[in-house]
DNA sequence: AACGCTACCAAGCAAGCGCTTGGTTATCAA
DNA sequence: TTGATAACCAAGCGCTTGCTTGGTAGCGTT
């Protein structure tokens, strides 16, 4: 089972590679077809700083005068932008989910060698969670209780695409390869990787991004 | 009096034994000496109740007054026994840590087998984490930011010896076993366990908590 | 010129927060 | 009896919070 990866569009940039210029192709597309606001924008800037925020102190802690200040607006002008500070964080996970999706169907399409495919998909999701593609992913797994039911739903249902992408790729692990099912595979992989936030430090000179990819492929794809 | 007692409350002398060993004899060792508070005890009950409000509704968002009215006093109370809150989450973290620490010692000493001590080790974590052993565990990974520097400092020591006890029994594994640094294996099957709090039910017929070790045990010692 | 729209300011409200204060009760030892 | 102490109540203070209100400046269209 899982032989195709369904990807939204046939017009893929590959590599995604970071440097100088335009970083990520997925995101302008994103911004163009509405699904993620321009981030040079009031409400994309809001929604960048908030995400940051968040991040950095948490949902509780951060204030709207924190963010307002953040993008130098006095704290209740955000209030023309957004109806609550939960819809803030709603639609923060709302649009990191969509750019990580894309740069993730993106990472998957480039590869075609199963066990690569896996490798870049734990890539990806530990550059969302360090910050190399968009502020915020954290925000998914450590401000999920911030959020309404309601939300947590509407949230939900926009990362389904974004989880399916890991249980195909997943399932095409050979058997015997470390956790046969691709649930909990998933499960387990996620809460390792999503908790490297709080210790991996990019910056420092030991243990490289790519390093740790290799070593959490480890877990759940074993044999040369 | 309706007040409910939470977890391990009958050990009033010596007399709840739970499984082979005796699980709640460490925890009565504890509160002999002083390391941990008495569960019937005022300052007990308080933590108790703190460390299950904190792990089910998250630390900003427990009210002193919720404490409070779950063991049946006012809010003002509280600071007779605790100079803030800060320092309410700061000893329930402190004592979650002595208890988890001692039962992982026995765990770890009743079993002989290196592979067997691993597995001991994501056993008795997953029961911390899921409560079975003490209330408040999982609050030691996700609320370690509401901690100011000072009482984070303090909790790290305290916590030391329980993390070199991981160290050592996976040092213990034979080369090829999977991730080779026993410090980087440590850290992602920290974050894959505690994760499995948002989302394993012990209650529910399917996956067991002992399959959930084993599971969990493939992706730090492969080949039996 | 008049309009409509977006983006924002200035001021502040009501509620909830952690925490303080002064006093009361129960217990127990000398 | 007296005194010390632990546990708690009743009341509320000072502050922060998310959010509201009424108004204004700038801009493009008609």
């Amino acid at each position: 089972m899982g032989d195709k990866i369904s990807l939204s569009d046939g017009a893929k940039s590959h590599g995604a590679k970071k440097g100088p210029g335009g970083r990520d192709r997925e995101l302008s597309t994103l911004v163009a077809t509405g699904e993620v606001s321009d981030p040079k924008s009031p409400r994309g800037r809001l929604l960048n700083a908030a995400a940051q925020l968040f991040q950095d102190k948490g949902y509780a802690r951060t204030t709207v005068r924190d963010i307002a200040a953040d993008v130098g607006i006095l704290s209740g002008s955000i209030f023309h932008h957004f109806r609550s500070k939960e819809e803030i964080l709603c639609q923060v996970m709302l649009e990191v989910t969509r750019v990580a999706r894309a740069r993730m169907a993106a990472a998957v399409s480039a590869e075609e060698d199963p066990r690569e495919r896996v490798r870049a998909c734990i890539r990806c999701e530990l550059e969302a969670i360090h910050g190399l593609a968009v502020p915020g992913f954290p925000i998914l797994v450590s401000e999920w209780r911030s959020l309404s039911a309601d939300n947590q739903r509407l949230v939900l249902t926009e990362r389904e695409s974004y989880e399916s992408i890991w249980i195909s790729v997943l399932n095409n692990r050979p058997r015997g390869a470390g956790i046969a099912d691709a649930q909990l595979a998933r499960k387990l992989l996620l809460g390792a990787l999503a908790h490297s936030h709080t210790w991996f430090k990019p910056r420092g000179r030991g243990l490289t991004l790519n390093a740790l990819a290799d070593q959490a492929l480890l877990m759940v794809w074993q044999e040369g």
